[in-house]
DNA sequence: AATGAATGAGCATTCATTCAT
DNA sequence: TATGAATGAATGCTCATTCAT
């Protein structure tokens, strides 16, 4: 029963690291830090997670896991492009407002080049490349001719949901601040998903 | 003429900075390295920039700068919006291939809260709001008005610009390098204003 | 089993300190020279006294517990002021005798303002000073009508006391330097006592 | 001209270290912190003083020569035990109203060790010995015979008349703040006048 | 499974001083 | 005479990790 304990100690490391590398970035954070928000000793750190590095890495496992599920869910071979192209975006935006902080430390953790945690993101994201391959092929793209566009629509449309969760902390403090509720991201994907189709022309439309 | 020495040693400590910041992240850079790779003294960090913060302080304003000028030559009043749009992607990405360390640096601490950056990095967003504002006017948007679809926006296309260079290294050691050279950089602003003004069709309709 | 040898690198940290601090005073030591001097590695002045400054305030605090001690065994309210005065004399002298290091750590810090101990010495000087009022009240003085006097005289008593360990490392390679054994500090008792009550005729009377 | 303007930042370097040793003692103050306040480049205190030590050595030999201008004053052959006494506590009190901090230096470095002044330490030391040599001499004592009773009873008096100057920051917070006015010193050269010459009772004998 | 003591390398910063100008 | 740049050692403290219990 005390297996239970110890799967609860993990657990609460995890989390209170994810909170705190979103937060503060890896570098910044250190693991007496993390256990003490956590409550517990800072030797489980290494117990459960072997060190500072394995936390990160468990992180990123995570949050590739999370994604793949929601791409499974949401792109489909028998639907059209738009289709596909919107329910992506939802998926995606949801993943986001869901796990939050898993996002955005997977996201910080992009430029970063923390060796320990190198080949998992390479690995990570050659996945998601072949992921898009698979989206962007529903318009009649093929990888091994288009990887170019590939890559840069690719990259770019997922940077393009993204970056509402990156700016909207420094926005937050502005004079009217934008209520985020779930209309809001109602909104957000359909700005960006006319945005991906037809152009900023598209996208505000709805103001004539 | 001593004085010229000390400005050097100053740019010495900022530049390697920005390098080591741009590729390993802020937090996990000591003064030590820096002081050791740009070959001067660990004091005169302090001596020069007031501590390791000043210097991320110094790079954010730099950056700033940078940004401004570049902005007030891609855009003008008496241009068309997609013209406008146009060299506001060309005028972006050459300041990121130009001054990429420095712009990477500067994307990064978008996510991390560090106390000493916080207000620059408000000041600055706030900014490039006003700018993109200014931008989107031209399409016949007003803040007051249409404030959320512009702050949507404006960071949309800004994280799309910087996607790319996000993304790039993770791709590089791919199976099929790409050549990152004048011609891709040309087709990769081509490829983002479709997008922008015309949305994803259009990105691809070289290909048909 | 560990746990006793915690205590044992903690005291030593304090004895050490102690020791330094007496010869050097606070600023002049540091945490490297404390550690080395102990045995012990730097770290763990942080781990048991949470920095250089906690050693100080255990100090101070050791003090103050050793000297509440001994004015409790010292003065007694059935007794004479004159048997009390000499009683806290030799008492105060023993203090100081066996332990000297700390007392003088005590008085030195009192004219200095670290921060940090501040207070701590505030609370100690006011508890001492209750205790003079206590010891004079058998004088017949009360310290709502006579505070000033019980202030200076209390002050006055103490510091006379202190007096000869200050003075006696300077005088110490003197041409005819003075054993200090258990007769000297016979005679300084009663020199110091003979001074408070009757004057500084009565503390030469021997002589004649 | 310019050398009336090398005197005054001199001057303004020896007041202001006096200032800063007196609060924080010697070794908490750096020369950053003397320059600075005292609106002088730090280069200057090694150009006038050689150095930090310099300072403090400049300190003692200063506060060496005013005791000793003070002894010649108060103390007088073709007068009374008494009279002298009570001259010299008044003379003492005054010095150390009229320059405060500098006394407190002295009388704070009394118990460090601190190798530069050592040596002009122990000189000050002897010459005051002499000091109360011939002042009790007047009393009929001769220093090769009362070596002894001599040293404790000039350190005693010398400290209790430094007693209050010590106390008074650490009360002067109290409830009944005492007014530190010219008839205070006056009571309190008094009141130590007949402690020294009659004894405690004597000293509160105004209170009956 | 979990802890708290302990390590030693490393952190950013400040130290007093020197030196060329 | 006076300055500001520069040094390198030393400052107090925190780092991630290990280990015996």
């Amino acid at each position: 029963m005390s297996e239970a304990k110890a799967r609860e100690i993990k657990a609460r490391i995890f989390e209170t690291a994810v909170r705190l590398f979103a937060r503060k970035s890896y570098g910044l954070v250190g693991v007496r830090e993390i256990a003490k928000e956590a409550g517990v000793s800072i030797s489980m750190i290494s117990y459960h997670f072997g060190g500072k590095a394995g936390i990160l890495q468990a992180i990123i496992q995570r949050y590739f896991e999370l994604f793949n599920a929601m791409f499974r869910d949401a792109v489909r071979d028998d639907d059209t492009f738009d289709e596909n192209v919107r329910r992506f975006i939802a998926g995606f935006v949801n993943l986001i407002r869901r796990q939050r902080d898993l996002s955005m430390v997977w996201f910080s953790e992009l430029n970063n080049d923390i060796p320990e945690v190198h080949e998992l993101k390479l690995h990570h994201s050659r996945a998601m490349a072949t992921d898009a391959n698979k989206l962007l092929g529903i318009l009649g793209l093929d990888f091994n001719r288009d990887g170019e566009i590939i890559n840069i629509l690719g990259s770019a449309i997922i940077h393009m949901i993204y970056s509402h969760f990156i700016s909207a902390p420094l926005l937050s403090d502005s004079p009217s601040p934008v209520i985020l509720d779930d209309a809001y991201y109602d909104r957000y994907v359909d700005i960006l998903t006319r945005l991906c189709l037809n152009g900023v022309g598209s996208a505000v439309a709805d103001l004539d």
